[in-house]
DNA sequence: CCAATTGTTATTTA
DNA sequence: ATAAATAACAATTG
């Protein structure tokens, strides 16, 4: 499920471990979301460590812990973060929980497809620092975006805008929004787009990027009181999944099909090929 | 039993 | 050789 803005709603609810002592970590060693981490390192360096500060960008998140220790966490399809209070016992799919002594901070994923890395060092690890450009910087620039689409201009532009190089943070359903908003068939080669196509792809990459983390992760701390609660009907989102689902701002009925190998909504009264 | 799922990656195909 | 398509990963739900 997680996107840009599930991963920083994620992210915020340790926010009440943070400035607070790790005092053990419960793990199920085996489970696929440690592949590649070494777990045993990861058990003994944080107990007794101190969470300082947390970062969600792209799809991922880096806990920053005292002594220069690091836990990346990512949340694949179903993974979600949970604060718990201090008794309550792990649950089946709970690989990774930080005991604290008022609350207890979790990662939960049924399906595994999420990750947990852990890394000790003075700087952030590479695979943080190297990820692109936020969509909401500077750097996410028109020009950029046309040259990865010239780039990958055969390929469907839904497919195109999962692509976490260029666009991170942005999953399927962001995807689908993100077109409706512009009026692109997804189907659509990448290359094909007119200038003034791939100009409201960008923008409209931003401003999804910046109405989902408003209507989901919340402004100031204020957390809402469900993870999609918040978004307005007017988004193509609240109606993808329904069945008989209509367009919001034609009335048409949706469409829905497989496109860059992932279910994808559309509107056909908006979206031409 | 079959198909579905808001992600990523290795492998296969073109 | 490169880009695009597909399969696989795992668990659960309808």
């Amino acid at each position: 499920m997680p996107e840009l803005a599930e991963v920083e709603f994620y992210r915020q609810q340790w926010d009440p471990g943070l400035g607070r002592r790790v005092r053990s970590v419960l793990v199920h060693p085996r489970a696929r979301v440690f592949r590649g981490c070494a777990v045993r390192a990861l058990v003994d360096e944080l107990a007794g460590a101190t969470l300082r500060t947390s970062a969600a960008a792209a799809k991922q998140m880096l806990f920053r812990f005292s002594g220069g220790r690091w836990l990346g966490l990512h949340l694949g399809m179903s993974g979600e973060l949970r604060m718990e209070t201090a008794d309550r016992a792990p649950q089946k799919h709970d690989h990774l929980v930080l005991v604290q002594r008022e609350c207890r901070l979790v990662f939960s994923d049924p399906r595994m497809f999420g990750r947990v890395s852990f890394a000790v060092g003075s700087e952030p690890p590479g695979w943080w620092t190297r990820l692109a450009p936020p969509i909401l910087s500077d750097a996410f620039s028109i020009e950029a975006v046309a040259a990865f689409l010239h780039r990958r201009a055969r390929a469907p532009i839904k497919a195109v805008l999962l692509m976490q190089e260029r666009f991170p943070g942005i999953g399927n359903w962001m995807a689908d929004e993100i077109l409706w908003r512009a009026a692109v068939h997804p189907a659509r080669p990448s290359g094909s787009l007119k200038p003034g196509e791939v100009r409201a792809v960008w923008r409209n990459c931003r401003r999804v990027c910046r109405c989902a983390l408003a209507a989901i992760a919340g402004r100031g701390g204020r957390v809402p009181p469900a993870l999609n609660a918040n978004i307005p009907d007017s988004w193509l989102f609240n109606h993808r999944w329904e069945d008989g689902g209509r367009c919001p701002r034609t009335g048409a009925p949706l469409a829905r099909g497989v496109i860059g190998g992932r279910t994808t909504c559309w509107s056909p009264a908006r979206q031409k090929l």
